[in-house]
DNA sequence: ACCTGAACACCGTTCAAGT
DNA sequence: ACCTGAACACCGTTCAAGT
């Protein structure tokens, strides 16, 4: 072999397989889209282990890529969370957003509630190490991550709209709209978050009517008297 | 100075003015009860700052005694969070009963559940890093803290008795009180946990109107139509 | 019994370099 | 531009010792 520093190669490398075909420039570099590669092996990491066990060193390692690389696209490790709750929170208003399609057109607004509730808890209760990414420490302390706050933004949007319609329809009380959404959400939240940890122990099929069973109070409490 | 091993000592040492007053047997030992006195570092220090920095060796620090002998009373990391956390729940505990003890005599049952949520909320947000140490990660996953487990049947035992004296009294509906106690713990833990994490943006001053606001709905939807 | 010291295998992050 | 290597200051935890 060559003497000099281009000896020692690390011994476990964790690249199995990597063909090396060759590249035009370098054989060195990753392929096109690091930062993506990055995020996506941090969900698979986090999910079946914990968001504890998500360390910046291991993720590179899965993308085959110095650890170093991955400043090249996140400033700190709190970036690439962000990254991955941003990711989550696209998710879960795609989940919210398909539950309420999957009704039929004339549910009242309590049901449509319920849908979006039940929709919620599923998604935590699914991926819970993303979820408590998303929902654990605060991410944003520093503002540098507005789009993360855009579409927590849409999150409650949809959910004020859904509140405000079942005031104007008639069916629910009118009182303020955001403490409802608080509400709404706190409930939402907590429900999740207490099945997560095991506090509230629910067996994954029960979800469901577990979870109508808990939000049944809180929207007949919005209803009209 | 002396030559050989007992030359070397760490620059900066961290206990800055320890009287060293001559004990009977050893002057190095820590006075009576070093684990208590970690504990009530641990609360100290991650109050504060947040969970995170809270580690072995910064608390042993503080106390002023090598990390290595905080393992004589704690297993590992883990079992430090779990005794801080078992301190919150019985802090908690007493808070939700003096705010029981603090009603009058004949306060509805709907105003005793909303007592109980205000103090809930009211612990949380004064103390969210501890809080988050109570409900972040499941510390009880190997089921060596069992003391923590009892302090949460205590505090749900709280919540059940409430709310089926409710029901006996003929103001609630009668329906299975499991779920109710689900619905009102969910309701409460994630009012407190996005206020901590902010995605609920609430002023201290305005925190006991916003509870009393978000808790109406459930209530009222408790109560016999 | 109670405490310490040195060592190990990990982190995140910075600096200086390689192509 | 994009990636790497060596180094630094931290962790939690283990082993072997000190009094």
């Amino acid at each position: 072999m060559s003497g000099g520093t281009l000896a020692a190669r690390p011994k476990s490398s964790y690249k199995p397989d990597v063909p090396r075909r060759p590249r035009a420039t370098r054989d060195t570099y990753h392929h096109g889209d690091l930062r993506n590669a990055l995020v996506a092996a941090a969900v698979e990491l986090v999910e079946g282990s914990s968001p504890e066990e998500l360390t910046l060193r291991e993720v590179s390692r899965r993308v085959g890529v110095n650890h170093r690389a991955a400043y090249r696209h996140f400033a700190d490790k709190t970036a690439l969370l962000a990254a991955v709750a941003e990711d989550g929170y696209r998710e879960l208003l795609v989940a919210m957003q398909s539950a309420l399609g999957e009704l039929p057109a004339r549910a009242k607004a309590a049901e449509r509630l319920m849908a979006l509730a039940v929709a919620y808890v599923a998604f935590a209760v699914d991926q819970p190490a993303r979820y408590r990414i998303m929902f654990g420490r605060r991410l944003n302390e520093d503002g540098r991550f507005n789009a993360l706050e855009e579409l927590v933004a849409r999150a409650y949007e949809l959910l004020a709209a859904e509140l405000k319609a079942g005031q104007l329809s008639g069916q629910f009380a009118v009182t303020p709209v955001r403490e409802l959404v608080f509400g709404f959400w706190s409930l939402a939240h907590g429900f999740a978050s207490l099945a997560i940890v095991r506090r509230l122990k629910v067996k994954r099929a029960l979800l469901e009517p577990w979870s109508r069973q808990v939000f049944g109070p809180f929207l007949s409490g919005l209803s009209r008297r």
